[in-house]
DNA sequence: GCATAATCGATAAATTTTTATCGATTATTA
DNA sequence: TAATAATCGATAAAAATTTATCGATTATGC
C-alpha cells in the first residue's frame, strides 16, 4: 500500500478472474445470490479469503443470510478489472495458433477488440474468420491510426525476439507473449508470458506429486 | 513445510518456468555463467530472491566471481519441475485452437507427448500435422490404451462441461481447460484455467494502470 | 413476535514470502 | 604473492498474505 491507489493485493487481483468466471456461470443457470462458503468451497479456497476479496472490490455489502447478489458482483469485478475500458490487439504471426486466436470471439466480451494479424510471410495474407491478414509491414502503419496498445506473438520461437523489437517500435506497449523464449525489452513494456507447454507441465506436476 | 518433502514455496515453482525460459536463451547464445544479478535484472525480480530460489533446486553451488553455471542450472530446474517423466496427453475439441495444439512439436521438450485429438463432430475427424483426430466415442478405448493422465479442453464454452464429464469418466485426473467455464469436477481432479482472454485483458490492466 | 440458524465484516494471530545485511569465498590484477 | 572486486549463502528483519475468532445482522419457522 504506497499511496492509497492500489490498496488491494496482487494476490487478491489473480484471484478476480477465478471469481468472475464462476460466478458468470452460476449466474448462467439462474442463480441469484451465492454465500462466500459457496464460492469457497467450488473454488478450493477459504471463506474468509473469499470474503476479504470481494469486500475490496464490491460496492454493496454481501446480505447475512443470503450472501452477496451476483448480477452486482459480476459489475463489481469487472469494473474493478477494467473490463470497461476498450482496447484494440493485434497478432503477430498468422501461424495455426495466431489464426486460432484471431478467429476466437471471446476477447469481445472483456473489451478487447483484436482486429487484425499481421504475418511476414506473403502467403498467409488474407483473412481469417472475417478479420483481416496483413503483411508485416503494414504494421506501424495501421497500428498507429487504430491506437493498437496490445500485440500478441504467436511467431515460432526463432523469430520471437525480431518480431518483439518490431512490435516495440511501433510503440505497443504491452506483449502476450506465446513463443517459449525470453524476450529483451525496453523499459516500459510489459511482457505476460503464455508457455502452453510449461503450463500443461505444470498441471502434470501438480497431479504427479500424489503419486510418487 | 509439513513433513519435509516439500520445503519449496509455491511463489517459488511458479518462477521457474521464468527462469528456466531466461537460462536456455543465455544458453543459446553460448553464454555459460550467469550471475544472480544478472538474472534478477533481466527477469525484474530481485537478486537476493533469485539466490534463494535457486539455493532451493540447484545441486551445486554457484560460483563467486562468476555465478552459477547455466548447463547445470538448467538441469536441475528441468529435474525439479519433473520434466525427465513422460506423460501422454490429449486433445478434447479439434476446432481451431485444438488444432494449433495438436500441430505445436513444443511439448516435447517438457517430457509431453500429445498422442492424439478427440471431437464430437464426424467432420473434424481425420489428422492434422502427422496427429490423429478421432470421434469423441474413441476416448475411453484409446485413453486406457495409452495411459493418458492429462486432457487438454478446448471446446466451445457450452460443451466444455459435458466433455469435461467424459473426460473425467475416463479417469483422467488433469485438465488444462482453455473454455472459459468454471467447471465442476470431483475431488482428486486438477483443472487448470487458461483463458486467453484473461490473460490479455490482465496484461492491458497491467499496462494501463499508469496512465490513468 | 421471538428464538434460531446462517452469513457477513472486522480485528487479531499465524504463516508465508520478500527484502536487507554481512561475513566468506574466489578469480583477477598489480 | 597480496590486495581487490564480485559474487555467493546464511541469518535476520520487514512486509504481505492467509487463517482464525467473534460480535453483528437478517431471513426463517414456530
Amino acid at each position: 500500500m504506497k499511496n492509497g491507489e492500489t490498496a488491494v493485493s496482487k494476490a487478491t487481483v489473480s484471484r478476480m478472474p477465478a471469481y468472475l468466471r464462476y460466478l458468470k456461470g452460476e449466474a448462467g443457470k439462474g442463480v441469484e445470490y451465492v454465500s462466500s462458503a459457496a464460492i469457497a468451497k467450488d473454488l478450493g479456497l477459504s471463506a474468509v479469503g473469499v470474503r476479504k476479496d470481494l469486500a475490496l472490490v464490491s460496492s454493496r455489502p454481501g446480505k447475512p443470510r443470503f450472501g452477496f447478489e451476483i448480477r452486482l458482483l459480476i459489475e463489481d469485478i469487472e469494473k474493478f478489472l477494467g473490463y470497461h475500458r476498450w482496447t484494440n490487439a493485434v497478432i503477430i504471426g498468422a501461424g495455426g495458433l495466431g489464426r486460432a486466436i484471431l478467429a476466437y470471439e471471446g476477447f469481445e466480451n472483456y473489451g478487447i477488440h483484436v482486429i487484425a494479424a499481421f504475418d511476414a510471410s506473403p502467403a498467409k495474407v488474407g483473412a481469417v474468420g472475417g478479420k483481416p491478414v496483413y503483411p508485416m509491414e503494414q504494421l506501424p502503419d495501421i497500428a498507429r491510426r487504430n491506437g493498437i496498445r496490445v500485440a500478441i506473438l504467436t511467431v515460432p520461437r526463432a523469430a520471437a525476439q525480431e518480431a518483439c523489437d518490431e512490435i516495440v517500435a511501433v510503440g505497443i506497449k504491452a506483449i502476450l507473449n506465446f513463443a517459449p523464449v525470453h524476450l529483451h525489452v525496453p523499459e516500459g513494456v510489459t511482457v505476460r508470458y503464455e508457455d502452453l507447454a510449461v503450463s500443461l507441465a505444470a498441471l502434470c506436476g501438480e497431479s504427479a506429486g500424489d503419486q510418487i
